[in-house]
DNA sequence: ACAAAAAATGGAACCGGTTCCACTAAATGA
DNA sequence: TCATTTAGTGGAACCGGTTCCATTTTTTGT
């Protein structure tokens, strides 16, 4: 059924190696490469990765572990590293750990034994045994969305995404704030969003700001704002995450306030989603199809043993819609 | 580095034959088992799945062509499909085609090269082209979502869906209905939804129904029934998906329309969005990680040459929430 | 205790490519 | 024109497994 160079190279007329360094780009005589060609026309012969590989000893794939399929941020980086990936030749080969973290260690090995050049980790939080993991494989690794000394890393620029959204609704007025963050196992989201924000609060005056902690879920956000509004009542809510936004809407309109009147809300990730629901929210943007696409680019300059800086920053912007509003203060 | 099975047989004292042998279950004593065991342990070796799978000629791979990957639809079938290859034993290998219909046509014949033991399709539309690729390729393929009676596929029961939507805004005493639907080139969604409907609607008198399309993006539907709300006022907006349904609950709100109270709207689909926002969306849930696992096990069926149905149903729920008003009729 | 059957093992070929090396034919230079 | 490069080609080994076959070792039955 299914051709080998052996079938084309006697078609052709020719030894296999020749056939090989027709291939490759060698040196052969137009001649034998009209016939060559012909032959592959006529016969549709591709070359079986898998004898090429073993022979090369190395493959053209690339592993990205993803904790969620589900989710805005996975996807779109997803896409930004599938169509970087096609452009640069490797194929790109997806493995969902559906954010159990032990299974990102297996994942880690069995990419490593089906030998893959290399591997991008969209990672929640770096662990001891994820080191020795990363040491053991001796793959080129890259990590996004979270950074370790130790390893080459892509980051969204939380740090200051946080205090500009800080700023930012500071300079609405607002004083009094609800901070809606996730555990700080999760070095990105949950310590340095809130680490950029807290900057922003330390250079105003008068702030009363409480911070609560949720889970990445709208759902588990909805019922933690829930509660809160029992005891606090800020002018305006931000959140660690989109989804932790829109679970806060849902609460707040639940319980009859109307948004961004009553109270304000932010997000952070700037999913489509936000754009549709009324009142739009202000959030947030992080680029993560552009992060994707460097995050590919960078894995396959350490695959081609290339110099890549430990650590680089992706870019943000806040997108202003209708839920922050103006607060004018007391004193005018 | 990496050790292959010939430095195990030696460090083991043995032949290559009895240590492949014992990988996969030959007859091998228990002395020269433990031995290979202890040397496996100690270098941590696992066998070239290249080498494997040249001498093999098939792999475990399972190639699935989606049309994008942003989406609840695809991703949540790509969870289904990957959690049940895993369980058995094969890989799953993800090709994003960004909507484009000729990249479908290029990504099947690269998969073949790449030997993958099947193609499970998320497809749109099933042109000629397709089904000559499929016949040349002479793999296995599954649709999913769509169907041909030249290959086996696993689709949602639209028709019937399509019908039950119908029926249960007819018993919430709708009489006077829009129905938002898509291009006919997408048989599926475009065609067997709206058909199902309208079925529904010829079993009940005294209706005026009328028919629009838009695109499967939110914005484009919100765009289309902005434009509609001007010339039509349906007591409710029956969307061939949840996305066009959030378009259409935009567009409403923006109009100053009040849902349920103005105007009703449902969904298709089942997105966890449409629980979040407010109205909560009455739609027509999918399965669609209940059909990615059918699908699975169907393609690794039709590569193990079993029998599998040309054609599998998969089921769907309607979702009760607060965008469908009860109309009471005029003349009570 | 010995023949026959069963289990265990090693050697070699094979899967489908790539690449090194040797050799021939053509091109170049003096 | 003859020696010397250079281009073009085929043969054989190799990548790391699996499998067939022949041979040796062990087990079984009598």
């Amino acid at each position: 059924m299914n051709k080998t160079i052996a079938d084309i190279a006697k078609i052709s007329g020719v030894s296999k190696s020749t056939v090989s360094r027709y291939l490759n780009g060698g040196s052969v005589s137009e001649a034998t490469k009209r016939k060559i060609e012909l032959s592959i026309k006529e016969t549709g012969y591709t070359p079986n990765p898998f004898a090429q590989s073993l022979k090369a000893k190395k493959t053209y794939f690339i592993g990205t572990i993803v904790p969620r399929l589900d989710s805005y941020a996975a996807s779109h980086s997803l896409i930004g590293i599938d169509e970087q990936l096609k452009e640069l030749n490797f194929q790109l080969l997806i493995s969902n750990t559906n954010q159990q973290i032990e299974r990102e260690i297996e994942t880690i090995y069995s990419l490593a034994s089906q030998k893959v050049a290399g591997i991008i980790l969209l990672a929640t939080q770096i662990t001891q045994v994820h080191l020795e993991a990363f040491e053991k494989v001796n793959i080129p690794i890259l990590l996004v969305g979270q950074e370790h000394p130790d390893v080459h890393s892509l980051i969204h620029n939380d740090l200051e995404a946080g205090y500009a959204i800080g700023k930012y609704v500071l300079e609405k007025g607002h004083r009094k704030i609800a901070y809606l963050g996730v555990t700080e196992k999760d070095v990105a989201v949950g310590v340095r969003r809130k680490k950029g924000f807290k900057r922003a609060i330390a250079e105003a005056e008068g702030c009363e700001v409480r911070y609560f902690e949720t889970g990445f879920n709208m759902f588990a956000a909805q019922q933690r704002v829930t509660e809160m509004l029992e005891g606090f009542q800020p002018t305006c809510i931000v959140c660690a995450t989109d989804n932790i936004a829109l679970g806060a809407l849902r609460a707040a309109q639940l319980k009859g306030l109307s948004i961004p009147k009553d109270v304000s809300i932010t997000g952070f990730g700037g999913y489509d989603v936000t754009e549709i629901i009324h009142p739009g929210l202000t959030t947030v943007k992080l680029f993560f199809k552009e992060a994707g696409k460097m995050a590919a680019q960078n894995i396959v300059k350490l695959v081609n043993e290339e110099s890549v800086p430990k650590r680089t920053l992706s870019k943000y912007e806040i997108i202003e819609r209708e839920s922050v509003d103006t607060i004018i203060p007391n004193d005018l």
